[in-house]
DNA sequence: TTTTCACTTTAGAATTATTATAAACTAGAA
DNA sequence: TTCTAGTTTATAATAATTCTAAAGTGAAAA
């Protein structure tokens, strides 16, 4: 990805393109594979990558934005920290509790046979597997 | 449960039966249906219900407790605080994120027709699905 | 029954993740 | 170039949880 399209990407959806925004999106956005991080991991590998530090809060800033624009996905993770997915699309996750680690399923990797019906006035807005590993 | 099996359940599995843990097991486990709760929610239902008050750190310890013992199940739900179960069987859960609530859904009433082999040297410990409901 | 001691409880301090605040900064329109 | 709303920043505040160390207590042994 381009800086003009990060630029675009920015624009387009409402955030400013700042330094800060800019640097956090061309390290989140110019890869192949999903990525998948805590506001703390993500805060270590911008300070290794670039020289330039940010404010912490300007990471949570950044990273709010970015999913409230639909760029970044939030994953459940039993624990005490936020994870944030690249991947916004309907997908699955397993996770590894030995290492914290999480790892895309395809959507359509997972069939879904028999479910059931959401309770009173509800509806289902998504559903989420988790297939949690194990040595 | 009566009094004499909160008794067994506690020892057999190793915790002894002080009066603060008896009072909580007898809160958590005397109920038909299964219960829901965050270590904020338990202290606040278990204040009112007794007259007298516990440590917010026994509710902890004691609630921690009883997952190791396999008495309770920890729902990985998005957010900050932690859910505990008292349904330890094999489940699923739909989750209102508008009432923050959780209801169970028996492992019967879902059925995985296809499903991806686990990563590398990695096996399946357990399949959670989350249905999150909207109104 | 009394003694003893490892296990528990407790209050409060410490830690950790996250959000709020308010002053300084800046992208970009005018 | 000027102006201003939106942004970044350092720091304080908050919230959930864990740690600590002293006081308390089941229950085994004497």
């Amino acid at each position: 990805m381009k800086k003009i399209d990060i630029y675009k990407k920015l624009r387009s959806s409402g955030l400013r393109p700042t330094k800060q925004r800019v640097e956090i999106a061309k390290f989140l956005f110019e890869r192949e594979k999903t990525f998948h991080f805590t506001v703390e991991s993500l805060n270590k590998l911008l300070t290794k990558k670039i020289n330039s530090k940010f404010a912490l809060a300007t990471i949570y800033n950044t990273v709010h934005s970015f999913k409230a624009a639909g760029h970044l996905s939030e994953v459940e993770v039993r624990g005490n920290k936020t994870y944030f997915d690249t991947n916004v699309s309907n997908h699955h996750h397993f996770y590894d509790s030995e290492t914290s680690e999480l790892i895309d399923i395809d959507a359509s990797d997972i069939v879904i046979q028999k479910i059931p019906k959401a309770p009173n006035g509800k509806k289902i807005k998504n559903v989420e597997v988790f297939i949690n590993l194990k040595n």
